[in-house]
DNA sequence: TCAAAAGTGTTTGGTTTACACCCATGA
DNA sequence: TCATGGGTGTAAACCAAACACTTTTGA
């Protein structure tokens, strides 16, 4: 295997990231193609002898979508034993002959789980050494994926759904600029539910984190939708406190 | 070192326990203090080589209280690299002389952080290797803990007040038997704020996952307060539920 | 000129908050 | 008998849900 040398990494230790996006009214997950085995993969990665998790999860993105400065967090630790068994990477290294990092990938991972919010638009996708296509795919066509990946995503899905509640991190899926029927329709796909159009832009303008811009979004057919940006300072200030439970 | 075989543990990991109990209308955090530095510190351990970090944060848990079938979740992972620098086992070994284990405790941690939540009064403390005290902390008298202890704390701690606004979870720290001042002081404890007797009680009623008992709390002085307990059902149906949010 | 989407406002009902009275107990 | 805390009810304020009309645009 070109380019890895097992003793920059910590053993044990991996990470694994699910990377929503959202395009044509569907939530997207960035996933990998398996060379040899043909499953589907969550794009993952090692920690570096001298780097944190979240430094590591930076890289693995970086690498994976050519993408800097992405909202990402740390969801969960998967450590069941038996999770690394049936490894795919394992029989592809056996399949090139023998490999000097064939041990590394026999070993047992704990991994840390990341999801990332990302402008669609804005990725490139790459393949890693193990995969042959890097692809976006709508959550209701993923099928299986390898090893514990899908209970990964699920967990990631719930966590994401979970935090919507409390704090604004929809908008990171979004450009720039965006219209209030697209900010909805986002709402609508993460949560898999209706909402009012009304009650929907008033609870968010209520939020005080947009600027509503002059320019409309032109192109669309019928009445052309007014453009909104963040309020950054406000958007800022409105993660960190969340939305006051009911206490 | 005593009864330890680092062979048996996977390297590079360990977990950390914040063990939150309620005491004297106060939220204690059981801490222990090591041998030779003095320093304060969290619970800890680390990951046997067949082993989930859930089953290690189980084990941990019950050396240090005695106590099993608690409520125990994972809320962060730790992992900046100089995070295991001036750990003070390493100095503990050192003053009593060449240990075979120095290497290991040497090494850099990435650590998983778990809270507990447990019934105050069914605690027994005890100290582990490296420690001759293990005492409940109120919050308030905490001061230096070692290494970046104090973080996972402060961290345990936010999660902590962010669950309970979407989980009925305090009642973990409870007696099986208790009453409604009792649970309202509880939540004021938590929460660090004054609630309105009459509403709490109301929207704690809401909930339906408490039994009110025919019995009252005697002894304490004045009106003697009603018991509740758990309809346990109901209970375990609203945590897996939570309070659904704003959408 | 009509269908589809977008902008905006009002009514209604439920939830939360604020607040008051009576009861039980030990000093 | 009185101070203290506990049990319970109600009115007001607020917020969320339901709903309707007007405007813009391309076909």
């Amino acid at each position: 295997m070109t380019n890895f040398n097992s003793q920059n990494y910590l053993k044990h230790i991996s990470l694994d990231c699910v990377i929503f996006g959202f395009h044509e009214n569907q939530l997207k997950v960035l996933l990998l193609q398996m060379k040899y085995s043909k499953e589907w993969s969550l794009p993952g990665g090692f920690v570096k002898n001298e780097e944190s998790f979240e430094e590591a999860a930076k890289r693995v993105l970086q690498e994976r979508t050519g993408l800097n400065n992405i909202f990402l967090q740390q969801f969960c630790v998967f450590s069941d034993p038996q999770r690394s068994k049936f490894n795919p990477a394992v029989k592809d290294l056996q399949e090139s002959g023998t490999d000097p990092n064939l041990e590394w990938f026999s070993q047992r991972f704990i991994s840390a789980g990341f999801y990332a919010l990302v402008d669609f638009e804005k990725v490139h996708p790459l393949p890693d050494f193990f995969s042959d296509h890097c692809e976006w795919k709508a959550l209701e066509e993923i099928e299986d994926l390898m090893m514990d990946h899908r209970k990964i995503l699920n967990k990631a899905l719930e966590t994401l759904r979970l935090q919507l509640s409390y704090q604004p991190i929809g908008f990171n899926l979004l450009p720039e600029k965006f219209t209030m029927p697209e900010l909805q329709k986002l709402y609508e796909t993460i949560l898999d539910k209706g909402l009012d159009r009304r009650n929907f832009q008033r609870k968010i303008l209520s939020w005080k984190i947009l600027n509503k811009l002059d320019e409309r979004k032109k192109g669309g057919a019928y009445k052309a939708p007014y453009l909104y940006e963040f309020h950054l300072e406000n958007y800022n200030k409105a993660l960190k406190e969340g939305f006051s439970g009911s206490w």
